[in-house]
DNA sequence: GAGCTTTCGCTACGACCCGTAGCGTAATGC
DNA sequence: GCATTACGCTACGGGTCGTAGCGAAAGCTC
C-alpha cells in the first residue's frame, strides 16, 4: 500500500486497522466535501486517530487519495458471458458504475490533475489502478481468440499497443461520458459503444505505414 | 465570458487588458505551480491587479481556470484534407498538441474534478469548452456525408447519440492516452485510433434493439 | 518480567492562504 | 460638475498546513 514492510522489525507494529479505517474516511470526505475541501485534519478525525499518524504513513492528500480510490477498483472481474460482445459490455457496465460512485469521480479525477505534475505520484497512480486493470483486456482478448472472435497476433510489439490503444479507448470513452459530458453510462450507451469497438477491432491489420485515401 | 455586460453602463469601464493579463497569468501559474498550489493572490501579483480585482471578476479559482483553459481549445480547426481519415487525424493531432501543454494539463482535470461536485461549474465547463468544440465531429460527419464516405443519418435522435458517442471516444480516448497513460498521441498512435473509429463508424446501423452473439 | 524499539494520541506552533471590508482615487456617462 | 462604477491598497479573522515534542502503549527478544 503506502509503506514498505521490512518483513518483521521491532516495535510496536502498525495498526492494520487504523489503515483501512484511514481509506474509508477518505472516501467519505470524498463523497461529503469532495477533493478540493477535503482536508487531512478532518479525514484523521474521522478515523478516529491523530493527524501525526496520518502523516506518519501518507505523505500528502495526493497519495492518500490514490490509495483510498484504488480500492474501488478492485471489485472489477470479468465474468465470461459467452461472447466478446457481451464480456466487453459486461465489465465495461462495471466500470461505468465503480465511475458513477461520487467518491471515484473528483478522486480520480483530481489525483490524475495533479499526477501531471508529478513524476512519482503518476507511477503510483499507474501501478495501484491502471496496471491492475490491465489484466482485463488481456484476459479478454486470450478468450475472444479463443473463441475465434480475434485473429492471434503475430507481432508481439504489435500486440502490446493494441492492448494499450483499446485501454485507452475504452476507460477514456467511459470516463469522459460520465465525468464530462455529464451523461450516464447506461445499457444503450454501452451496447453502441461496444458495437463501433468491435467492429473496428475486428479487422483491424494495421501497423505503421499504412495506405491513406 | 466570466460576467454579463448590460450594454453600456454608467461609471468607470472594466479594463479589457485586465482580463487578458490575469487569464495569461493564471496559465502561467498553472505552468509552474500546478492546480494545487496556485494562489489566487500569486495570480494577481503576476496579472499586475490587486487581488480584489480578481475576484470581482470571477467567483473563484475554479471559474478562473475553466476560462483561462477554455481560450486553449479555440485555435482547434477542421482543414478539409480530402477524406474522412486525414481529417480525423489532423484534428485529433491538433488535440492531442494542445493536451500536451502542461497549462492544458493540469488545469483541464483539475477543474473536471470540481465540477463532478457543483452544477454550475459543470455546466460553464460544457459551455465554455465541450460544446463549443462539438462543432468539429458535425462538421467533420458533414463533410464525410458529402463524399460519400459515410450513410446520411435517417434518424435525427439516433444521429444525435452518434455524435456524442464519438465525441466521448475521441476526446476521451487522447485524454486518457495523455495524462493517464502518460504516452505522447503521436502520429502511429493517431493512425492506428483512427482506424479503428473508422472501421466501427463505416457501417454502423445501429439502434437500440439489437441481437447478440 | 526487563528492556528495547516503534507507534500512538495529544498539544502547540509559525507559516501560509482565504475571502472580505474599508478607504481613497481614477475613469467613464449624463 | 456629478453620480456611478472600477481600481489599488491595506488590514483583518478564520482556517489549514506540516512539524515538533511529549508521555503512554504495544509489540519483540532475551
Amino acid at each position: 500500500m503506502q509503506s514498505r514492510t521490512p518483513a518483521s522489525r521491532t516495535g510496536r507494529p502498525r495498526s492494520a486497522a487504523a489503515d483501512t479505517a484511514i481509506l474509508a474516511a477518505t472516501r467519505e470526505a470524498l463523497v461529503e466535501l469532495g477533493w478540493s475541501k477535503l482536508t487531512l485534519g478532518d479525514v484523521a478525525t474521522r478515523a478516529g486517530v491523530a493527524k501525526t499518524t496520518l502523516y506518519r504513513r501518507w505523505a500528502g492528500k495526493n497519495e492518500l487519495v490514490v490509495d483510498a480510490v484504488a480500492e474501488l477498483f478492485d471489485e472489477l472481474e470479468l465474468p465470461d458471458r459467452g461472447s466478446l460482445a457481451a464480456d466487453i459490455e459486461g465489465v465495461v457496465l462495471q466500470f461505468a458504475a465503480i465511475l458513477a460512485r461520487p467518491e471515484a469521480k473528483s478522486g480520480l479525477m483530481a489525483v490524475v490533475a495533479e499526477a501531471t505534475r508529478d513524476e512519482a505520484l503518476r507511477e503510483r497512480v499507474r501501478a495501484s489502478i491502471v496496471d491492475r486493470q490491465m489484466r482485463l483486456v488481456l484476459e479478454g482478448r486470450a478468450r475472444a481468440q479463443c473463441r475465434g472472435e480475434l485473429p492471434p497476433e503475430p507481432d508481439p510489439g504489435e500486440s502490446a499497443r493494441t492492448v494499450d490503444l483499446i485501454f485507452d479507448v475504452v476507460a477514456g470513452a467511459v470516463v469522459h461520458r460520465t465525468l464530462v459530458s455529464g451523461k450516464p453510462a447506461d445499457g444503450d450507451w454501452v451496447r453502441s459503444f461496444t458495437r463501433l469497438l468491435l467492429l473496428g477491432l475486428a479487422s483491424q491489420p494495421a501497423e505503421s505505414g499504412d495506405e491513406r485515401a
